[in-house]
DNA sequence: TTGACTTTTATAATGATTACAAAAATGTAG
DNA sequence: CTACATTTTTGTAATCATTATAAAAGTCAA
């Protein structure tokens, strides 16, 4: 795992106390936690930990591109820190966000139909093998 | 294009005035309005229409599956009726969402990793070629 | 016409996110 | 070290989209 302080400095990002931690919170939790799963998780080791922190902190991780954030409809956002790219599965059932190994970025044009291609993102619907056992 | 009435009778909904106008509505807008969208253009047609009836008949409509919700981190969700797929692109300039020609479905697994698959969204960042000019 | 049922409507409530301004922390010149 | 400017964090209030609720209006068949 990189080194969470490096990643910030490399962005131009000041490595404060709350960044680092809250990136190192998101780099052990791939399992993309929401704005409430972070606080929830670290108020304890920072009991002055705000949750307009989190939501700035991570707001400014997404503009550097440090993590993803995940839209699910009417839902909160969820953030994503991972070093390779790979697709989502969203569970119809319970809601739940799977990752899924995917090479559909491989191929990616950088130019479709005149616009200017800087990402992708692919979204299954579907029943998550959990569900699908009931 | 497909008559309106008869799309909501073959998903039994029963289709009311209000059903009936915002599916036409969808049909004739495939630009991806929002529910503001809608309210604001139909409401001098009917005078009386609640935001909360275009919340309920969207939600509605995506549930059986004739619309398609797309969520946009942070903003209001953009509905997309249409009888092809297509992926699409958000313009990080503009916030734009443009329609994307795409054939990435028809390679589509019912069956990754354990889950099963019924349907998939891809997403494209970007600068849209409007913005690209400036 | 009555009454059951569905649909729409207006209003209030909720929940996520942002705006704002004060407090705390950090860095730097003297 | 001290004084001051700048950055970062924090708590609170405000905003915005969406949902809950219950009354009103519409539909339909006995
Ligand atoms: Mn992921
Ligand atoms: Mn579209
Ligand atoms: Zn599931
Ligand atoms: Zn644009």
């Amino acid at each position: 795992m990189r080194d969470a302080k490096r990643i910030l400095e490399e962005k131009d990002i000041s490595p404060s106390l709350q960044r680092v931690i809250i990136l190192k919170y998101l780099q052990e939790h791939p399992n993309h936690p929401t704005v409430e799963d972070v606080y929830h998780d670290l108020i304890d080791d920072i009991p002055t930990l705000s949750k307009t922190t989190i939501y700035n902190t991570l707001k400014l991780f997404t503009q550097k591109g440090i993590v993803y954030q995940l839209a699910v409809p009417g839902n909160e956002a969820h953030y994503d820190y991972s070093e390779g790219y790979h697709a989502h599965l969203l569970c119809e059932e319970c809601g739940g966000i799977f990752d899924i190994e995917s090479d559909i970025s491989l191929n990616i044009e950088n130019d479709l139909e005149g616009h200017l291609i800087l990402g992708i993102e692919v979204i299954y619907r579907g029943i998550c093998r959990n569900c699908r056992k009931e």
